[in-house]
DNA sequence: ATTGATATTGATACTCAATCTCAATATGAA
DNA sequence: TTCATATTGAGATTGAGTATCAATATCAAT
């Protein structure tokens, strides 16, 4: 039984009576080869340079859709703005972003998780999703950073 | 000796040979009187109210101003907007942000501070500030959330 | 109190991401 | 192949936030 990302965004699709088009097979499959994080300013550029006639609002709205079905996650910059990423047989994670050269590191925290929960229950909150960004300076800038 | 906001406020602004105007000392007092969480829009408009000549640049330089200078805080929305917190005499907390209602639970949790400090350490990672807020559904609005 | 260097302000124009509209088109079930 | 309808793209529009710059307010020095 083979569960390529391919093959659950179309389960996904036609369980919600949703069409599989050839926009948001390619918006998928840039999220999916995208080493860095994509921001759909980016992907339009990128994937309008194949295909002329992709528009702008077709990125977001695949983009809304991807997030609502969980299949893509946000991240934020230290400017304000964000990107994307998918979350395709990747353990959830959160993110440390350098304020300088804005590189991205992953961390994950299993503690932490747990001490969410903990906390959501103790004020009955039902937690449906978190956003945790630390932002500072790599191990490079740090050093770069000295005075 | 008394510290109030405003005091320094004050002395931070002749630290940094910046000047204390009039719409600055209303923009930091709305915030110090606002319960709920101010967006730069609403403050425009609740502050323009009185004074019709405030300009919504100000509104944000000095949001900006206040946020540098570390007396204010942003907080994150469900929509991916953000409004501003005042840090006077307010220890470090994270939020909890209610889908529904749009209520904001306040929490605070050394472990997860320490931790987070940890995991810094871990990867040679300065921090200088961070973001944790759990999206999900308040107490009421969960029960009532049951379809 | 007056002066004067300069930080600040507000009106306005502008930018740019994101959304809306709607006629044309593509999808997929029958 | 047909057809109901989900989707798309072009372009207009919105709206938050920024840049510009002449007019003004602040405050330290007189």
């Amino acid at each position: 039984m083979k569960t390529s990302p391919q093959k659950v965004f179309q389960q996904y699709l036609e369980a919600q009576g949703l069409k599989l088009t050839k926009q948001r097979t390619s918006i998928l499959e840039y999220l999916l080869r995208a080493q860095n994080h994509s921001t759909p300013e980016r992907i339009y550029r990128d994937l309008s340079a194949q295909d002329a006639t992709l528009g702008r609002a077709t990125v977001f709205r695949t983009l809304h859709l991807l997030e609502r079905a969980g299949f893509v996650g946000k991240i934020l910059f230290a400017d304000g703005s964000h990107g994307y990423e998918h979350k395709f047989a990747r353990p959830h994670h959160d993110h440390m972003v350098c304020v300088d050269c804005k590189q991205v590191i992953e961390f994950t925290n299993p503690t932490i998780e747990k001490l969410q929960d903990q906390i959501s229950r103790e004020f009955q909150f039902t937690p449906l999703w978190h956003t945790h960004e630390i932002f500072g300076r790599c191990r490079k800038c740090s050093q770069k950073a000295v005075v």
